[in-house]
DNA sequence: TGCTACATTCAAAATGTATTGAATGTTTAT
DNA sequence: ATAAACATTCAATACATTTTGAATGTAGCA
């Protein structure tokens, strides 16, 4: 495969999971195209290269900018606003997961604990399913809450744990 | 707040929260009724229930059967399909969980890999930077496939952390 | 076999989401 | 103040997904 086949997949591959996971796909080629991209890109670049319109360039990276995992750069004597990637691959996933977490699991760990308040509890197997999903969610909610506070531990257990599994395979 | 409100909730929660991870909200809606009924429920009773076409209701228990978290329950003397749901919310989730990243994550770090491979080694930041998220996709698929592979240990042990942080949290 | 009671399929319609690009805002330089 | 060079917005459009329901398939029963 060529470098440049490599590269088209790789951006192609990203949009698509994006997608599959609720971000959009420009979004997220935008993105990738970063990734691959050494030095800043302007707005028509990014355009250009992934053959979309600036107005939707535009949109995709100011919600990366919401996500905080890009960065403007400005060239002395270039109006142009340029962009980068944050390079660093946890923190992006950090940056990105603690979002959702807020936006999208957050309120339905709340819903359930309300549905569980407002449910009577002698009839049937019903309450103590919901009982169950919530011990779930609740389990989730704070493991999550514990990595997303510890990025530097997260990481390094992580790294850590991944190091040991990589030596037992191969041993 | 009444129970039925606290019902409707629950079942727009989960759909919604379905919508955002990329499940059609119908079927987390269906998957949502059969969580909060005690016995089998017939594909009528579903469509009624829901406000959604017989057609619709059909695709979606095929999709969650296909998914193996709903079971086909028979009633003697009746030739109607019943169904009930996997009651076992973690079961549900390792479910999920497998399916979609075999189906989904699998896939990209495939490409990752490639990518790395395709990608000449000298140049700038790119190439470490995509050997980094390499790396961070590899340790989550070590992760994903470590949990996967002992759901029951996985399980035992989330539950203690759970406890141990209740504790915590309370002391 | 033919009838009945159901489930499933799939083309068409409805709905929802993403994209475009002309119009509008903003900044800088003169 | 004006123009030039850019970025941003948003109404219109294109595209994709979801939903519907009539047509079709299937299994049980007489």
């Amino acid at each position: 495969m060529t470098e440049k086949e490599a590269r088209e997949r790789f951006i192609d591959s990203w949009g698509t999971m994006g997608a599959l996971w609720g971000i959009n796909a420009s979004v997220a080629r935008v993105h990738a195209l970063l990734l691959l991209t050494d030095g800043p890109l302007s707005l028509d670049e990014i355009a250009r290269h992934l053959a979309i319109s600036r107005g939707n360039a535009s949109m995709s990276l100011k919600e990366l900018k919401t996500w905080g995992i890009i960065r403007l750069v400005k060239a002395p004597g270039d109006r142009q606003d340029y962009y980068v990637t944050e390079p660093d691959a946890w923190r992006i996933f950090f940056l990105i997961a603690r979002g959702r977490k807020r936006r999208e699991f957050d309120p339905l760990l709340g819903v359930v604990n309300e549905t569980l308040t407002a449910m009577p509890k002698g009839a049937g197997a019903v309450p103590g399913r919901i009982r169950q999903l919530q011990d779930l969610l609740q389990t989730l909610d704070w493991l999550g809450e514990a990595a997303l506070a510890n990025e530097d531990r997260c990481r390094t257990a992580l790294a850590m744990m991944s190091k040991l599994l990589g030596a037992k395979k191969k041993g």
